[in-house]
Formats: structure tokens, C-alpha cells, sequence
DNA sequence: CTCTCGATTGCACACGTGTACGGCCCATTC
DNA sequence: GAATGGGCCGTACACGTGTGCAATCGAGAG
């Protein structure tokens, strides 16, 4: 474990200048008075709002940029009641796919003057019920969930503080806001077909017992794909991991003792840990064993051999969610679902089932 | 006090219908009339104060409870002047470095009753700007910085709304901030004796170019383990790129021109690129080429073969540099810069030289 | 019985911004 | 010359919470 100490800084004195404690930033009242003129007419005029005289207006846009004065959100969203202000939940910001959802949403939160409260809750209750407390009290005027292990009783709390909700990638029965999602059953069904089409016949699938819908959806793709073809999907070639990589070595361990020749994984840190197991038997990919991943995450066409996977536009899926809250937190009423196409990228981790 | 009737003269109850976008949520003054308080009384009860009588706070705390009252972030932060929030700058958050440190930001700052607004600079000039004002007028306490090309330019625009701000792994010369940082000499200097060790003499460098003063050290570290060992670093067996695996792979093929049999890279991201452009020129790791990368991300053992590295404890970095930042905030003085130590995890691509 | 003191509680502000409303000044119109 | 009206600006609130101060009440002390 790495230990930390203190470096030692030449000289005691991190005494960077004046003890700036209690300097207040200028309000609006200061520039008014700079101004003189009264401070509804500051307000004002940093609206541009028409009423008043464009010369004064001028003036106080002048004297309020030179002197470096900040508005206080703070103050206008208590007396607007919006904070102009979103609760972004992930489970972990550590997560790949959730990085680049997260990165979709802050960029395009960012451009329409949104700044995004992120909040991490590990798919821990405790931490959960914080979350939600925490943007209560903050007054968000909207809330975008990206984790995928919501809880049944997490959802109904977001709920209760009457505020536009969307979903990144994750729809429960009967759910009540709205979501953007990726085309699970299609996505998975083309890795299947293009197994299939490699001539492969005992094709293994390896989930996460946590993905809910999005799991069962991949894993009904894969089923109609087999079926499709006249083969059944055996029990003994089904497992589940939990998207973690040593999670998924435990599981492909399982697997490999149904003799599959190929296996689909949830996704592509599934596959990781999927790849290291089959390795670790003694097998080639792809001469002897196929391996397909899900979300084409950064690393993929940097593996050995490259990962043959779906690609999600995960930026873009942020970027979406983002757009549909804005929308719904202006009030409109019909903003409607969203499903993103899959597109199967296809690499070096694939080959023709040996003979 | 006159019992006011909260209900307007038309007595329909705004309960039932669809249209509940004026339901604004119960203040503290709400609680009072039930509690038949004066609402100072019920924000005393609330704060746990000792000036009210123990029987009437607890019964103001239950009916707070029972409600679902949430008090206002915001008005508290309007009076108070703190509105226990920070603001978390990123190069991007799709960057799995990052996204480890921002974990371990967040989650201190949770357990502190902190939120933290997090922000994309994307290394634009122009992001930024609207970073900083955001931050300004959103009245955060602190700010938390991990973006590694932070401009000349911008830390002294973060430095204007007097506020404390905490660099992770980075530290501009003559720096006016905090910051916590990995030991970029020691760590690079290890796996270059690594390497020695296995006896390659002509080993290259691949660093970041944007890097700046990590690169810096970290290059250092690798020209020290050399010279030690009598040798020198040949110019041609240095390179630069960003961070990024496809520039690692031009890089790389630079490199290869001087016929090294190793490669230290700037992190495991370089690593990445480097390995592809190593096979791609036929080379087998670790027998004929060997390759080490610095950070430990949560790809490196799962790569073929495992990635020898240098390992940050990158979420305990995030954790130390926000617990710097919460007793800067808290007016503590001498809160000290912080050093962690590097620890170098040998794996499986590197290997003794080829003879 | 009166005075004093401590325990509670309410009143009146303040925080920084937005906005409905009224008032002033000046030009135009009859 | 007076009435009208529009442009511009200030006054007076409001938003929800925190806090200094005064007021009230009850009990114990003298």
C-alpha cells in the first residue's frame, strides 16, 4: 500500500497574501451604486432587457464586466425557483460506459448554461437515500440516472420531488419517465448471427446478473438468433458475471466446461475477463475460441486480438438524455422515448470455428 | 397567531390535477404554521439548536419528517455565504484516470455533506472561460483541479474569485495552489531500473507532450536510472505524444527506427498504442520487445500479456486531495502539500533482453 | 410580595436577485 | 395650453433561511 507524507516545503509560510476571508463578492448593489442608478436597473440591464435606456445600459454592462462582477446564481435561484441545476446519479464514475455518458451530459448540459451536480451512489442504499436528499435539497430542476443497478425503491424516492426524470440505458416495467436506450435485442442478435455465420454452433453467453433489462434484452437477442437457426440456447452455456472482469473469469470458467467454441459477453469488461480465462486454458483467440464484447469501450481495438463488439454511441446517448431533459424541465409534454441503433464492429477476436 | 387558510377563494384543491408545475416545495415557514411555531423556531429546531425547548423541537422534527420537508440548499446558501459545494475540473472525464480520482473526490465529499459540480475543460480555451464563471457564480467554496493542460492562463482565472483550489498530479512552477501529487521521478526511474535489471541497454521513452511538469519528472526519472547505470539517453529514443493510443502509435513507430528492445511509457494509455504498433511491426512481447506503462488502470492485467507498470492509488489521491481542500475551506493555515509514493507492479510484458 | 434570572420564543432584520407597479419627464396632439 | 402617452427609472416587495435582540413566562431568591 502506497504510504503519503508530507512534503517538506521550503518555509513555513503558505501565507499567499492578505487574509481574504472575508471579502464578499460584489453584488448588484455595488455596481448600482458605481452606477449610480437604483439596483433594478443593474438587474436589467444585464438582461438586456429593453427597458431600459441602451446609454445607461451600456454604461452598467461596462462597469459590471471591468470590475469583474459575478451574478450569484444562488440568489437568482432562490427567487426564480429554478437553479438552473441537474443531479447526474451513476453508479460508478469509474465505469468506462458511464464516463462517456457522463461526458456526453456535462458537455451539452454545459452549452445551455446547465451545471451538472454528479453523485455517485454504488449502488449502495445508504449512500442512494443521500443522493436523493442531497438534490431535494438542492433544488435541482431535473435529475439523470445512468446507473444500472437502480433499486426498486430508489426510483420512487427521485419521484417524489416532482422533477423531470430520464434514464440512461435502463427501463423498469411500468417506469414512469422517460429514457434513452440502446437497441439491446438487435445488438446482441448480429454478434450471435455473425457467430453463427462463422460456422459456430455451441455459442456460450456470459451476462450480468445485474444489467435487469438491459441483460435480458442481450440475452433474448442472443436466444432468437440461436433459435433462428434451428439450435437452442442450453442452460449449461448461460452464466452471469456482474460487468466486472474477475467476476467474469469465474463465470467463463463455468462456461468452458459445456465446450462452447465461441461466447457473447454483456460487454466488453465482461469480455476482458472472459479473454484472460479462455487465455489461461490454453486457448488461441480466435484460432480456437471466439470472443464478442458490447459498448466498443476506448481499449477494444487495442486488445490482442482486437474485440469484436457493439458499438454504443455513448457520448451521443448522453448527449440525448441531456437533450430530452432540457426539454421536459421547459415543460413540454411530449417528449418522446429514444432508442439508439447498435452497429456490430467486427475484429479480430472472431474467426471460423475450427474444425 | 391568525391561522391563515393556505387555500385560495376558489377552495379547489391543487392536489388532483396534471398541471403541478407551481407545486413549490414546503419552506420552513409551512412547518411552523402546523407546529404553531414562529419558522426562527423551527430553523433552530432543525439545527439541532439548544435555545429551544427539548418537547416542542421534537415535535417540530417529526412533523419536518412526516412532511418530507427538504430544506433549501439555496436560501441556506444565500445567508450563510457557503454553500458547501466545490467545483471539479477534469480534461475529460472519459479519461479513466480521471474518472478514478473524480470517484474518490466525490465520494469524500458526500460523506462531508459537500456537492460537488463537476466540469469538462476538454483542454479548450474557450470551455474554459465558461468554467471558471460558472464556478464563480454558482458561490463554490473550493475547487478541485485534475486536469493535466491546465493553461497559463487559467489557474490565475480561478484564482480571482479567492477561493481554495487543490491541483491534482499537477504543479505549475511558482504555483499558488495546493496539490497532491504521485512521485513521478521515483516511479519512473523504478521501472527503467526494472528493465535494466532484465538488461536492455537501449531503452526508449514515450512520454506526453502536453504533460508538463509530470513529464517532465517522469522523464527525469528515466534519464537518472540510465545515467546510474553509465549510460545515456540517446535523443532518438525519445518521443512524445498525448496521452491518446493512436498518437502513441505514430510515436511508436518513430521509436522503433532506433532499434530499441524496451519502452518506458508515460502511462498506460501510451501503453496501449505502443503495444498494437509493436506487433504490428511483428515483435512478440515481452520475448523480443519489452513495455511498461505508469498508473495501473484497471485494464493493465488484463491485457495480453499483463502490463507492467507503475501503480497511483488514483481514488485515495482523489480522497486526500479533497480532505486538503475541506480543511482549506475550513480556514486551517498550514495544510501541507501532499507526496504519494509510487509502487512499481511487475508483470508479464517485460522480460529479459533478446541476446 | 417583589425582584432577578434563566429558559423559550417571536420580531425584525439580512443575504442578492427579480419584477409588478407607480411616478417622473418630455414630446406629441388636440 | 392642457391632456395624453410612452420611455425610463425607482420603490416596494418576494424568494427561504439564519441570527441578534427584545419580550415573555415561570421559578427561585430576598
Amino acid at each position: 500500500m502506497a504510504e503519503e507524507k508530507a512534503g517538506k516545503a521550503a518555509g513555513i509560510a503558505p501565507a499567499q497574501g492578505a487574509p481574504r476571508r472575508n471579502q464578499r463578492p460584489l453584488s448588484i448593489k455595488d455596481i448600482a451604486r458605481i452606477a449610480r442608478v437604483s439596483h433594478p436597473t443593474v438587474s436589467r440591464a444585464l438582461q438586456n432587457s429593453p427597458l431600459v435606456n441602451a446609454k445607461t445600459a451600456e454604461k452598467i454592462r461596462k462597469i459590471a464586466d471591468e470590475s469583474g462582477y459575478r451574478a450569484s446564481a444562488v440568489a437568482r435561484g432562490l427567487v426564480t425557483r429554478r437553479t438552473r441545476t441537474i443531479g447526474l446519479v451513476v453508479t460508478t464514475v469509474a465505469d468506462p460506459f458511464a464516463s462517456e455518458v457522463v461526458c456526453g451530459v456535462e458537455q451539452t448540459a454545459n452549452d445551455h448554461g446547465y451545471s451538472v451536480f454528479l453523485a455517485d451512489s454504488h449502488a449502495d442504499p445508504e449512500r442512494e437515500r443521500k443522493v436523493v436528499r442531497a438534490f431535494a435539497e438542492r433544488r435541482v430542476d431535473g435529475i439523470l440516472v445512468t446507473s444500472s443497478r437502480v433499486g426498486a425503491l430508489y426510483l420512487p424516492m427521485l419521484k417524489e420531488m416532482e422533477v423531470p426524470i430520464v434514464l440512461v440505458n435502463d427501463q423498469h416495467p411500468g417506469a414512469f419517465v422517460h429514457s434513452v436506450m440502446i437497441a439491446n435485442f438487435e445488438g446482441m442478435r448480429a454478434v450471435a448471427e455473425h457467430l453463427l455465420g462463422l460456422g459456430h454452433r455451441r455459442i456460450a453467453y456470459l451476462g450480468d446478473q445485474f444489467g435487469y433489462q438491459s441483460d435480458a434484452e442481450r440475452l433474448a437477442g442472443y436466444r432468437a438468433a440461436l433459435e433462428a437457426a434451428g439450435l437452442s440456447a442450453a442452460p449449461e452455456l448461460i452464466a452471469h458475471g456482474n460487468s466486472k472482469p474477475d467476476a467474469a473469469m469465474a463465470a467463463m470458467e463455468r462456461l468452458l466446461a459445456a465446450r462452447p467454441t465461441a461466447v457473447c459477453c454483456y460487454n466488453d469488461m465482461t469480455a476482458l475477463g472472459a479473454l484472460r480465462q479462455i487465455r489461461a486454458r490454453g486457448l488461441r483467440v480466435p484460432e480456437d475460441f471466439s470472443v464478442t464484447g458490447f459498448d466498443d469501450l476506448f481499449f477494444a481495438e487495442y486488445l490482442q486480438p482486437p474485440l469484436t463488439t457493439v458499438r454504443q454511441p455513448m457520448r451521443r446517448m448522453g448527449q440525448l438524455a441531456m437533450e430530452s431533459l432540457l426539454r421536459l424541465m421547459e415543460g413540454e409534454e411530449s417528449v418522446p422515448q429514444i432508442r439508439v441503433e447498435a452497429e456490430l464492429v467486427v475484429r479480430a477476436s472472431t474467426g471460423r470455428v475450427k474444425e
